[in-house]
DNA sequence: ACCTGAACACCGTTCAAGT
DNA sequence: ACCTGAACACCGTTCAAGT
């Protein structure tokens, strides 16, 4: 098999991927059929079952390949505080792209379908260890165990970072910044005039 | 019209509902079909038609009534701390009827299904709402302006729960007390052993 | 009024036939 | 090998006909 070929299917791949998004977009993971997808990409329905097993793989390939870039590029960042991380890969929904109802939807798949799962822990699980590694001169600042705190905060970030996508998915646009903000009003610590103060436990700070 | 009926066409829906939503445990919102919960039921399809007019309202109906009696049953409750509001809330899925991944798949496709969006809103304005009077006479100790807090607080902690509920839909069971406590190790504050502290901002100790 | 179940339009998927 | 598009089994929904 020569290597053009392979390219080529990437391509081809990635080109029925693309219309796929834009329908999933448009639709929804359930409101979107292959006909939709035929009618977006301009293929047939034969051309698409060419390169995708079934529809719940062509929905796989979508959504690992949706957050895998930005991710990647995060994987090797350093942050002074924990905020940093979660506004940086939080910022990914400020361009159209990527969308949060799409992600949750897909979430809710996952739970029910194994491929799409296999998929979506794994992207979680990149973003945890992103994390981890992210706020790890943070944590070793602040604890003689600096690998046990930047593991189990990396656990936590996630969650903030799923709740944040399932709110704002569910209650409509919110910016991230004045999500992290009232994150550490609540739970954290803020500063005089609104301004955020990395997240630390032990720090002390009038308010108003 | 009389009353009997309308007791009788609610008990009817409930018996529909139930059935459905022992369908929806088994294989989730897109993995039901109609024919399955006609043949759970024991009914016909016209007759499931007869009582819900299409699959997303009867999964409407199904989503509203899930978590209607839990929410209403914390509603007057006050609590020493957020975390024991967020506790009592999020041990509804200590028992089996309601599981995270059937909430999770709900708010994918409300994101997609007007109906679906209308009642989910509501059912996640009411827990923050709840949470709000919950947490307030904790924000009144903590803060001049206590009505604030609670309300900034009471989203926060309406998003932690969602964060709660996506993580461990999708990476499997998690004790609620775990979490609870990691949130405070990593944003909040913990004591020695262990032990939860009710998360406070301004609170000093000692770790290990 | 509630219910039955056959019928309809549409869905995901397959497959013989083309290039 | 990639692709076409008709065909198939199944889906959500409707509706004439029963009680």
């Amino acid at each position: 098999m020569p290597r053009v070929t392979d390219a080529y299917r990437r391509a081809r791949r990635d080109e029925i991927a693309s219309a796929a998004l834009r329908c999933l977009r448009r639709n929804g993971v359930s409101g979107t059929s292959i006909a939709d997808v035929v009618a977006e990409s301009g293929l047939s329905a034969g051309a698409i079952y060419s390169h995708f097993r079934n529809k719940a793989e062509l929905a796989s390939y979508v959504a690992g390949s949706l957050l895998a870039w930005r991710i990647d590029e995060f994987a090797s960042v350093t942050v002074d505080a924990p905020a940093d991380a979660m506004r940086f890969l939080l910022a990914v929904f400020e361009d159209e792209e990527v969308t949060p109802h799409v992600v949750l939807q897909f979430w809710g798949e996952a739970t029910v379908d194994e491929e799409l799962r296999t998929v979506m822990t794994a992207v979680v699980g990149r973003m945890r260890a992103a994390f981890e590694h992210a706020v790890r001169p943070w944590a070793d600042r602040r604890s003689a165990d600096g690998a046990a705190l930047a593991a189990r905060t990396a656990s936590v970030m996630l969650a903030v970072c799923q709740g944040y996508i399932a709110n704002v998915a569910l209650l409509g646009p919110r910016p991230v910044d004045d999500y992290l903000a009232d994150v550490a009003v609540a739970l954290g610590s803020e500063g005089a005039d609104g301004q955020v103060i990395p997240l630390q436990r032990d720090h002390l700070s009038g308010r108003g």
